[in-house]
DNA sequence: AAAAAAC
């Protein structure tokens, strides 16, 4: 595993697929934009083509050709390839000029010298990817306005909110000035570690509520009832605990009246309403209250990151982020992951599955890499992992029954490669970023509220993501069982995506090996 | 009829 492999969240192979329009500012503007447009004032949205791809339908802008801005070559460089044809839209309000000022390098966002040093030395990064060149300029720089982005798994966008709130950090100020939540324990540990490695030559001060500090002691060990006050000036957690920091669940309470910015991973799950939603909100309100009662607090930037958006978390942003934020979408035509094949299995019955993972795909697994298999249920993760190592087959399963040591425990084995197989429940869907994983499989297919039928292609975007990370190949299997939903339910999520998922027969070793070939894998 | 996250 290199240096930032097992730190590095999305960033390396980031602009592998990430969207951007290209432009520079001696480009002239995008279709649909010109100097006089009323968008410089109003709302305006804007489409932008880059590349010479897709949907040629529309105008492409002339001299937005892609692959020639400094973050490309970069790439190169490190011997990823850039997707062709990337479309991206962008509502932009406020002052729509500010499009123009992507920052083709890092010197061009004014960071301190610690910074850069620690993009350039402590990540090995050489230049802004995509969506950090688009957003970052809008994020660091007066008034600092609110963001909504939606970049593909890997397209850097935990670097861009990582270095948003190190920038912004005051280092002579010892207080909270920048906090950032996400939905798992997990993947705050792992953000937390990105951000030690990017701040390591700042004098920056962080704290992460998932450390083993509060968080090792099992369930509900993230409540502190007192303790020193927390002057860090950057702080990650889940959730759960933020909220009894904020409130009054901690003594003293977290300081949150100097927050500059606020960053919500993965926040189309952190603002859907059978999620975090209303924990977020009230975070949120915690904090705009006590804002509102200290003299001269400074105002809140919020920004909004994941790779998928539901329709209605979408519309609902706006209630969050207001109105002048700005926003940057994926159109529907580009959500699918391109270097990650998908496949389908048809099983006669729901027994046959543990079959085909047995006989078809651990033998292919423990060549190609390592393997997440991802389940409904906390009892099916524990029932599939028993019945699968009483047979021998050496694999670990993670999920929310489990102590936080043991979780904790999981990880860092499939992290260092001790395990090669995973068992895990939603827990793992988004953001875990182990870069040897090469297959994803989806014992079922993913359903909203778990109900079994309502199709949840946002989740099932975020578990085929596990693999094909920094660049590599990946592959998802999608197990379903004749004549049930799961048949109807897979369809569903393909349609949504628009992507060719192939059949390969349950009972055909030669066709695992066939497909795996021809995705590159075997 | 789930999972995650405060208790």
């Amino acid at each position: 595993m290199s240096s930032w492999a097992d730190a590095a969240d999305e960033e390396p192979h980031a602009q592998v697929v990430a969207p951007d329009p290209g432009f520079k500012e001696s480009d002239p503007p995008p279709p649909g934009f010109s100097a006089s447009d009323e968008g410089a004032h109003n709302p305006s949205l804007i489409e932008a083509q880059a590349g010479s791809g897709s949907g040629s339908g529309s105008a492409a802008g002339a001299g937005v050709e892609d692959g020639v801005d400094k973050p490309d070559i970069a790439l190169k460089s490190e011997g990823l390839q850039e997707e062709e044809g990337e479309e991206v839209q962008a509502e932009v309000r406020g002052d729509a000029e500010s499009i123009y000022k992507a920052a083709e390098t890092f010197e061009d966002l004014g960071l301190s010298k610690e910074l850069l040093e620690g993009l350039y030395s402590g990540m090995k990064f050489q230049a802004p990817s995509k969506i950090q060149a688009r957003t970052l300029p809008l994020i660091l720089s007066p008034p600092y306005s609110n963001i909504v982005a939606q970049g593909h798994n890997g397209s850097g966008k935990t670097t861009c909110f990582t270095l948003s709130m190190l920038s912004r950090v005051d280092v002579g100020e010892n207080c909270p000035q920048a906090l950032c939540i996400c939905p798992t324990r997990e993947l705050a540990m792992q953000n937390y570690k990105v951000m030690l490695k990017m701040a390591q030559y700042t004098s920056i001060t962080s704290k992460c509520t998932a450390s083993e500090e509060y968080g090792g002691g099992g369930r509900g060990a993230g409540v502190e009832k007192a303790g020193a006050s927390i002057n860090e000036q950057v702080i990650i957690g889940t959730p759960g605990t933020l909220k009894n920091w904020i409130t009054s669940g901690r003594k003293p309470p977290l300081d949150v009246t100097n927050l500059k910015i606020l960053v919500f991973d993965e926040a189309d799950q952190m603002l859907d309403a059978n999620n975090f939603k209303d924990m977020s909100l009230r975070i949120i309100k915690a904090i705009e209250d006590k804002k509102n009662k200290a003299k001269g607090a400074p105002p809140l930037q919020i920004l909004l990151f994941s790779a998928t958006f539901s329709d209605v978390v979408k519309e609902f942003t706006s209630r969050v982020v207001g109105n002048d934020a700005h926003r940057i979408w994926l159109p529907a035509s580009k959500l699918s992951l391109d270097v990650i094949k998908q496949y389908r299995v048809v099983c006669p019955r729901e027994e046959d599955k543990v079959d085909v993972l047995k006989e078809r795909i651990f033998p292919l697994a423990e060549r190609l890499g390592q393997c997440i298999i991802f389940v409904r249920t906390r009892p099916a993760a524990r029932h599939l992992h028993n019945e699968l190592a009483n047979e021998g087959h050496k694999c670990t399963s993670i999920h929310g029954d489990q102590s936080f040591q043991e979780r904790d425990q999981v990880v860092k084995e499939f992290r260092d490669g001790t395990t090669k197989i995973l068992i895990a429940t939603n827990v793992m869907a988004r953001g875990f970023d182990v870069s040897t994983v090469t297959l994803v499989v989806n014992y079922e297919p993913p359903t909203v509220n778990g109900d079994g039928q309502t199709p949840d292609p946002e989740t099932y975007m975020h578990r085929i993501g596990r693999s094909g990370r920094f660049g590599r190949k990946g592959a998802a299997f999608n197990l379903v069982t004749e004549h049930t939903k799961q048949v109807d339910v897979l369809g569903a999520i393909s349609g949504h995506f628009q992507r060719e998922v192939k059949d390969v027969p349950f009972d055909d070793d030669d066709a695992f090996e066939e497909v795996l070939k021809e995705a590159g894998l075997a």
